[in-house]
DNA sequence: AATTAATAAACAGAGACTCGGTTTATTAAA
DNA sequence: TTTAATAAACCGAGTCTCTGTTTATTAATT
């Protein structure tokens, strides 16, 4: 019949645009991108583009998804371990999303710059979006065999997920904040503690509304907060 | 100097934009919005506007923070009522915010509609974010006032504030997303049940994470929210 | 009259998207 | 085995919409 380049080709092509789009987005953010951008990193035409995408915006759901399709499949590992316990799991939960965050070690500073410029702002929405749809029923997973082990309490588990998820994600931004503030402030102390007493505020918090007992999540220390931070800002200048 | 026309006269015309700006952004979100849109509305011209905003951005922010002050008040005043106890003030605090929605009553579907839009993002962000700057202070007064009155306990009250309105921010949006899935789903039943457990749930979240007394705060019944949906339902299609 | 704020209108530039046309691969008939 | 038919893949110049600038004009105050 015609050309159908076996699928494949297909696929892989849309795939080099979807990588493009995303570096892209990392370097300079979703609305400073440009389609010519991509254009230009990966040589084809407008037309060519346009033939596996019909706008911009089809781009930033499939990145969207792309992302939260990287991230899921680690945390849906750890909710449905047999092995772990509920504790377990939501310790490993913790630890691995922060595991995501330091990855990026290197970059980090200059990625969070871009990440909270204001017209990157529909993808922060869109992942916060997709992380809470796409997470939440692994945490209901994790608080519901948590009742089962008596070790949380709470009324309303199908809830829970979303609830937790709202923390997680605004502790980000908070954190990303006082990260971001180092930049212009000098105040390496209070952006410390900020991030510190930030962090064991949100952790008590969720600690609460799960009704586990206290401590049940790690707190963070002064010291190796110190030494991250210190290793961040030793970056940028460079 | 010279037609400095009353410096209340600019203030006034800087108004007019900003107003004008305000009913568009209501009516159409800001991405759709464009400055010719605010010239046609209040007859000036772009020169005109140029002359009192630099940018597109910059009347954004003047919005923002026109819409934050509007509410900054009546919050205000509830914080530091001298009359009320901590639990009657969070639960008036908690009362003229959900007020503040039901003020829209009419078009507030058409509103909902508007304001969740993707170009709408950035202000759904900012809105956010000055919600918390602006209104965890008052908070986290009240919730100290609470302590001292020996009705909530937790460790750090000067991250309550921003704790809870991470939660109340995110419910606000769940209930968003519910009231809007009432025009492609006719599933009312679901609606209804999803926004009182969501409420519930998190009301006990915020309850318990202020170590606060059970049901401190009220919860919803069936009866009320099924009339309100009835009511918004009935206008979007008039 | 001189100065300067305020306005108007034409203009420049960026960027998303379109569209007619071309190439390339695949199939199938001759 | 050639050749014709077909449709996907691709090209890139051109259009259109909007933001933001510039240049010119008006009018008020001194």
């Amino acid at each position: 019949m015609s050309r159908t380049i076996k699928e494949d080709e297909y696929i892989a092509k849309r795939n080099d645009i979807l990588a493009s789009a995303q570096r892209l987005v990392y370097s300079k953010g979703y609305g400073r991108m440009t389609i010519q951008d991509i254009l230009d990193d990966i040589h084809i035409s407008s037309g060519a583009f346009y033939h596996y995408f019909d706008s911009k915006p089809a781009v930033l759901e499939a990145v969207i998804d792309r992302m939260a399709a990287a991230a899921e499949s680690p945390l849906h590992h750890i909710a449905y371990d047999p092995h772990l316990s509920a504790i377990e799991k939501l310790r490993a939960y913790f630890g691995t999303v922060e595991q995501m965050r330091v990855t990026h070690q290197d970059s980090l500073i200059e990625l969070l710059r871009v990440w909270y410029t204001d017209d990157n702002a529909i993808i922060r929405q869109k992942t916060d979006e997709a992380a809470i749809e796409r997470r939440a029923p692994l945490l209901n997973a994790i608080v519901r065999q948590g009742i089962q082990e008596d070790v949380f309490g709470l009324a309303d588990p199908d809830r829970a997920g979303e609830v937790i998820l709202a923390l997680i994600l605004r502790m980000g931004n908070a954190h990303a904040k006082l990260l971001l503030s180092l930049d212009k402030e000098i105040d390496e102390t209070g952006c410390i503690e900020g991030i510190i007493a930030t962090y064991n505020a949100y952790m008590a918090a969720i600690e609460r509304v799960l009704g586990a007992p206290e401590k049940t999540l790690s707190r963070l220390e002064a010291e190796p907060v110190r030494v991250l931070i210190a290793a961040l800002r030793a970056k940028p200048q460079a």
